[in-house]
DNA sequence: TTGACATATGCCGATATCAGAATATGATGA
DNA sequence: TCATCATATTCTGATATCGGCATATGTCAA
C-alpha cells in the first residue's frame, strides 16, 4: 500500500503555508482572487487552486460579483481544530499543575532554613 | 519548480491522521513504542517513523528505560496552534456580532405588530 | 458579437511522503 | 558471548501534491 489518501480534511488544508497565508489575508474581510494574488506574491492559478482546497473543506466561501469572485473566511469551520486542541488542554494543565507542585516543594525545602 | 519542502513544521506534523492518533494515546501519559503499536493497529516501523516526525517538531519527547523507549507528549509545543487560532478569534467574534445584530433586527421587525 | 478582463481547470514534471519488508542497532539476561 | 526482546533505520514502490504553463470558462462593455 502507499499514502493514505488524507486529502481534504481541515488539518491538511491548513498544513500548507501558502494556504495559511491566504487565510490570513482574508481575516480583514472578503477579498477577490486578484487582490489575494497581489497581496501575496503567488500566481493566479496557484491562488485559485489553493482557494479550491480551502473551499472544499469549508474554510472559505465565495460569491460572484460581476466578473470577480469574492472569497471570505468561514471561521466557524475552525471548530474541528479548536476541538482537537481542547483535548490537549487537560494534559497541558496537568503539566502546569505538576510544575506548580514542584515549585512549591522547592519553596518549602528552602523555607525551614 | 515543484513542492515547497514544508517538511517538519508543526502544522505538517499534525496533518497526518495516524500521527494525531499517536498523540491521542499519549494524552494519558508516557508510553512505550510497543504499547502504542498495540493501542492503534499500526506496524512498529510505522509508529517509530511517525514518532520521529513528531519528535523533530518537538511535539513529543522520549527517554530510554531499559530496552524500551518511552515517549511523552509535550503540550507546550501546541502553542503555535493556539497562537494561530487566536488570530482568527477576532474574525470569529465579528461574525457572531453581525449575526447577533441581524437577529435583533429580526426581533424588532416582529415586535411592532 | 467581439474583445478584454477575471477566474478556473487541465496537463505536466519534480518531489514529498506514506506503508511495507528487511535489516540494523542497542540493551538485557543467561 | 550469545540469544532475545525493543526500537530505529534503510530501501523500495505507489501515490499525492505542488508549481508552472497553457487554455477554458464566464462576464462585462462597446
Amino acid at each position: 500500500m502507499a499514502r493514505s489518501s488524507t486529502t481534504s480534511d481541515v488539518f491538511n488544508a491548513i498544513a500548507e503555508a501558502h494556504r495559511r497565508e491566504i487565510l490570513d489575508t482574508l481575516i480583514g474581510g472578503e477579498k477577490a482572487v486578484g487582490a489575494i494574488v497581489n497581496d501575496l506574491s503567488l500566481s493566479q492559478p496557484q491562488v485559485s487552486k489553493h482557494l479550491r482546497v480551502l473551499s472544499e473543506v469549508g474554510l472559505v466561501s465565495s460569491r460572484a460579483e460581476g466578473r470577480r469572485r469574492l472569497y471570505r473566511l468561514e471561521p466557524a469551520r475552525l471548530q474541528p481544530f479548536q476541538d482537537w486542541l481542547a483535548k490537549y488542554e487537560q494534559a497541558w494543565n496537568d503539566r502546569l499543575d505538576r510544575m506548580d507542585d514542584y515549585l512549591k516543594e522547592l519553596q518549602q525545602q528552602g523555607e525551614p532554613q
